[in-house]
Order: structure tokens, then sequence, then C-alpha cells
DNA sequence: TATGAATGAGTTTTCATTCAT
DNA sequence: TATGAATGAAAACTCATTCAT
């Protein structure tokens, strides 16, 4: 990357960033480009010279976030407990929701819509699967050990995520802040582990 | 009630019939007073006879499923076997975030954008809490009977409603039409009842 | 046509003569909807009420600026003297460019950018052939009566008409008033019915 | 002219030439400065070390294409035949026009809306006189050997200016590729030498 | 001299809502 | 009660031009 590139990736870290905070503090759609604008002390010009669109800016963010913690979910589940690989991930996806779901249903409904462009759709889309692969192969890894029911691990992958999508949108939907829910982690991960867990009533 | 305000309900029915069916079509922001009210076979000034707002219409909406949707739990679920009750409940809930959740979707954004009249988040709210404590009652009810896992019946109520709402907001983001997924019922009642049911491991 | 759509046409011929002068004193470029609107004492979206655009408001006055001018050729060149009628016809489109120029010519440009709606450039095409074929057909007459040479009578037909244009287009040049210039007519009639050459009828 | 100007005036050559090319495959006003600067293989700011406006590009561009031609009109009609150097004229002229007719009516457009410099409207029309005297001799010339009609040469050589014009501007119109229309040719040299009357030298 | 990053003025169009009839 | 004509706020985006390097 030459250094015109990384001082472009520069500005547009820049501009994505003031762009977030005032999208988690108003929303999206409440959000002119001109507020974006003067948050990042730019001409409103600036921005398009950065992003083609309002809604680019909103996937970049987006993208950037499912990016980064697919990431960290990589570094952090090296080790061998998929058990303890789980816990590290739900707590990771928890926070993950929490901070963006209010961009996450912005996308969606543009998506919806079909305002996006097809390869924003795309490559959100190749990361969502890749973080389900990711963690169908710890589940599958807790099968081989024998301390997950035998199941499709790809199908527990997926009720793993949408329960703590559904706690996340439950804490939006009752405007609670954005604040760590220990509880409510906890909640889940009793769930779905006794759940997914093998009853050992055998001993 | 009298004649008029019977008249009255029922047009505001015909009007948010027709307004539904093009909110789901397209979406509430999509959609414009003046396509709902010649779907309805209304001048647009009518609209506004019958609904303050575009807002109330989708409030009106929302209210109706929710309250229609807590009447059916009432009514199915009156016999005693606590587990097939949350079985019926599971189905009801997804068939209902399924059909609904583009709906809710703007109404929470609605919501979070302080463009709802507080009564009207009163209104679902309490509608919500019904619903969770007479979720939460079935469970308490399997308690007693030693089918469920001896937890808060509320939190795992709401754990219920949750994993069922992250399955269809699931489907949602997938684009997949609302057509009834019995396999994610099915994966939703495994997940959850293995999890809260007790290990009946002493036999 | 019914009431309705007779005060429909009334409101747009008010838009429509706001637009025109505002355009011929400035030009349709510089002009803004807001403008009109303010001229015609209307809020600008109820000028969206009555045309879709403001491209429409120019097509509007051009196609009517056609269509009158090949009303009154219909009406004046009745007569059986070709000649006359030709008369007739060139002081009528010289007084046509001469008014309808800026206009002309800045729908000339929207056709050339691609930016008229296809429709319109046949209806203002149709007009411009009928009215062709018309003079065509008074030539016809006059070459009958043995008063103009022998050639193609749409040809000549078209040579008329881009001599007046060309004329016209001059003094748009020069930045002339669009006044009666009695003067340019008779050149353009001695050039059209003689051309320049002295005719050696002598030998 | 030093080297410099030389080097300097070069340049703006090369900026034009790229600047005509795009003008009129596409119009003065769609194409950007950012668009003449790609096509120059220059930088956008460097177009302004060499143009003070987009504008001003045009006015070179214009005056250039209005200077050469009278330059080819001086070399082209130096012999004694009028008649023939009204031939050479006219088709001069109809290139000219096929060619720049659509500049000419964005540069018309700008002097109209007050956008253009005075000295580059007195510059052009200086030389739009110096054509038209030019002509205008020619024609005294063809009086004086009693070839054409007696009256004033310089109305005349306006005549013949019009007529070609308006033979240009409905080509214009029609949409047809600026190809050579020699029809078009023949038929205005018709008009012009001839008239369309029938010279009844007969009695 | 060459550059391109930064700028912000400027305009069309949509649509929820009001109100006179 | 029903209507739809009138309203105007609101926002994304483009592009000629400037200027620091």
């Amino acid at each position: 990357m030459s250094r015109k590139e990384i001082e472009r990736e520069f500005k547009r870290q820049l501009i994505a960033r003031s762009a977030r905070d005032l999208f988690l503090a108003k929303s999206y759609e409440e959000v002119t480009v001109q507020d974006i604008a003067s948050a990042a002390e730019f001409g409103k010009g600036t921005i398009y010279q950065y992003f083609s669109s309002k809604e680019e800016i909103l996937y970049y963010l987006i993208y950037q976030d499912m990016a980064e913690s697919m990431e960290n979910l990589r570094r952090d589940c090296s080790e061998p407990d998929a058990c303890e690989c789980l816990n590290i991930y739900i707590s990771n996806q928890y926070d993950l929701y929490m901070r963006g779901n209010r961009l996450f249903l912005s996308f969606l409904r543009l998506m919806l819509e079909g305002n996006l462009k097809p390869e924003w759709i795309n490559a959100t889309g190749i990361i969502r699967e890749q973080k389900l692969e990711f963690v169908a192969g710890i589940i599958a890894r807790g099968q081989a050990d024998g301390v997950f029911i035998e199941a499709d691990s790809l199908q527990l992958a997926r009720a793993l995520k949408n329960v703590v999508r559904g706690f996340t949108m439950e804490q939006l939907e009752l405007q609670k802040k954005a604040t760590k829910n220990t509880n409510d982690i906890e909640l889940i991960k009793a769930v779905i582990f006794a759940g997914i867990m093998r009853k050992n009533d055998s001993g």
C-alpha cells in the first residue's frame, strides 16, 4: 500500500469514525452527510472524495465490524477447549450486536429496499458464512471430544448466533443502553449449553 | 360501542388491512399515504380522519398483531401439558415474527428515533409483558411438574422469546420469503427444550 | 373534458405562462422551480402536481407554441395564392422563432443530452413534419400554377424553414431583442423567392 | 514569442484539443474539467494554469475555429470568379457549423446568461464581422461583374451565412451525425443563387 | 510548474399533513 | 364525512475552482 493509499485509508477511517458516533447517537437515517462532514471537520464535498455515498459509509462501518470480529474470534479461539471457545464467541458476538445492532438494522433495511450494491451484500454475506463455519468448526471439535450433542454443527452454529442476536434485539427494544449485560450473557450460555451439551447421564 | 363507533372501527380496519399488504410487499418507508388511500379506495385526506398519522397506522397494525397473538396464546394454551403449551407458543411466536418482523423493525426504528407517541410505546410494552408473564406462567407450571429446570421463569420466558426472534431475524437477513420453516422451528425447540429440560439422569 | 380537467388545464396554463416569462427573461437553466412557483403564486410542491418535472414545463410550452403556430398557418393560408401563403408562413415562422428560440435551444440541448422523454421528442417531431408537409403542399400548389421552380417541394419547404431559422439565430447571437424586424423578413423573402443571382433574362 | 510562450501555447493546444473531442462527443455541459484533465493527461489543477476557467477553454476553441475558418476563406477565395468564391464559402461555412454547432450553441447560451468575459464576446464578434465583410466584398465583386443582383452586399452576405446556419441547425435537431451532406449544400446553393421563383423570362 | 485534496454553493424532487369545500 | 389541492421542509450529490505542497 503506497503512502497515498495509506493516507486515504486513514481519512476514510476518520470520516467513518465520526459517522459511527453519529449513527449510534441518533440513527443512520437521521444523520445527514453534512453532519458527518462537520463532525469529521471536513467540507461536505470532501466526504464524497472518500465514499461514493452515505450508504457506503454504513457498509464500510459494518464490514469493518464484522471483519474485526471475525479476526478477534480467530485470535481468541485458538485454544483446544471447545466449550471455552464458545463462551468467548458468545461474549464477542453479544458485544458486537450490542454495539452494532442499530447499524445492522439500517443496513438490513437498505438491503431489503434494494438500495445496496450487490457487492456489499456479497462481501458481508461471505464474512457471515466464514464466521458461521468457524463456529461450526469449534462445535465439531467439541462433538469429536464427546462434549456436544451429535447434530449438524452448522445448524448448531446458526442456533448460537440466533440466540445471541435475539437477546440483543430485545435490549434494543427495551431501549437499554449498550452496556455489558453480564446476566444476559450467562442466561444465553445457560440456555445454549444445557441445550447442546450432551447429557452425561451415564456418569 | 355505538353504531357510529363500530362503523368507524370497521373503516380503520379496512384502511389498516390495505396498509399491511403494502407494508409487507414493500416496506413501511417505501409506501406512501397516497398508496394506502388508493389501495383502500379512499381519498388521501380520508385516511387522516381515521388515523392521526402514518405512524399510527403502523402502531395499529402492530398492536393488533400482538393482541391477537396474545389472544391466540390464551386460547390455545389452556391444556395442562406445559411442554405442549410451549410448543404451541414457539410456533405461534415464530409465525408472528416471520409475518411481522419488517413491521416490527420499522416500529422499532421509529421508536428509537423518538417519533412514536409514548402511549403507543406503553401499550405495546404492556402486551409484551403480559405475554412474557403468560409464558412464564406456563414455565412455572412445568417447573412445578418437575419438567423444567429450576430457574427464574420470567428469565426463561425471555430466553424463549429471544431465541425465536433471533431465528426469524436471520430469515430476514437471508431475504428468505416468509414461509413456514418447520426445520427451524424444530431446531429452536431442540435447543430450547434440551436446554431448559431437567436432565432426568436419575431415571 | 370534465370540469376537473378544465380547471387542471387552466392551472397548467397559469404555471406555464409564468414559466415562459421567466425562461425568456433569464433562461431555462437559470430559472429554478421555486422561481416558477413564486411567480405563479403557488407553493413549490404544487408545481409538481401539474408537471412531472421542470423539463415537462418546457416541453408543454414548446408543444403549445408549435401547435398554435401550425393552427395559425392552417387558418391563414387558406387562400389560393401560393406566393402570398408563403409570405404569411415566413412571417409567422419568423415570429415563432424570434419569440421561442431560447426555449427551442434549451429543448434542443436537453434532447441532445438525452434528458427528454421520447414521447416528447416524437410529439414535437410530428408537428414539425406536419408543418413541413403543409408548406410543401403550398409550394406544390405554386408549382402547379407555374409560379415556383420544379423541385422536390418538401426540400424547398425545408429550405424555407431553415432560411428563416438562420436569420432568427443571428438575432439571438447579436442579442437583439425580439422585436419584429421587418427588414429582415423582407430580406428573407427576397432571397427565398429570387436568390441573389441576377436573372440574365436579356440573353 | 519566447520559447516559454511557445511551450505554453503548445500545452493550451493540447488541452483544448482534448476538450474539443469531449465536447463534441458529449456536450460542453456534460464534460467536467476532470474529464478534460484526464484526457489531456494532466492534473485537474494544471488546467487552471493554462485557462482561467472552463468557459475560457470553450472560447479558445471557438475563437480558433472562427479564426481558422477566416484564414481558409482568405486563402481559398483569392480567385476572381465571385460565384466560385461563394461556392467555396458556403461549403466551408457549412462544414464549420456542422462541426461546431454544439459548441457555438453552448457559447451562445453562456453569452446570453452573461457568463462570458466581454472581451471574448468582442473578439468573436470582430471575426464574425470580418468574415461578413469579406464575403460582402466577394459579392460586391460579383455585382460589379453584373453576376449578382444589386442590393446591399453586407445584407446579402448575412443572408448567405444565415441560410447556411439554418440548414446546419436542422441537422442538429434531427440528431444527424456531422457527416458531409452534399445534397444539402447543393440545395443551399440553389436557393441562394436562384431562389424558388420560376424565372418567367419567357414573358 | 504540476498536482489533487478540499470546498460548499446550488437545485430538483418527494411526501406527510392540512384545510377549504 | 370525504376529498384532493396546496404546501414546504428536507437532503443527497456534483463540480468548478482554489491553494498548499
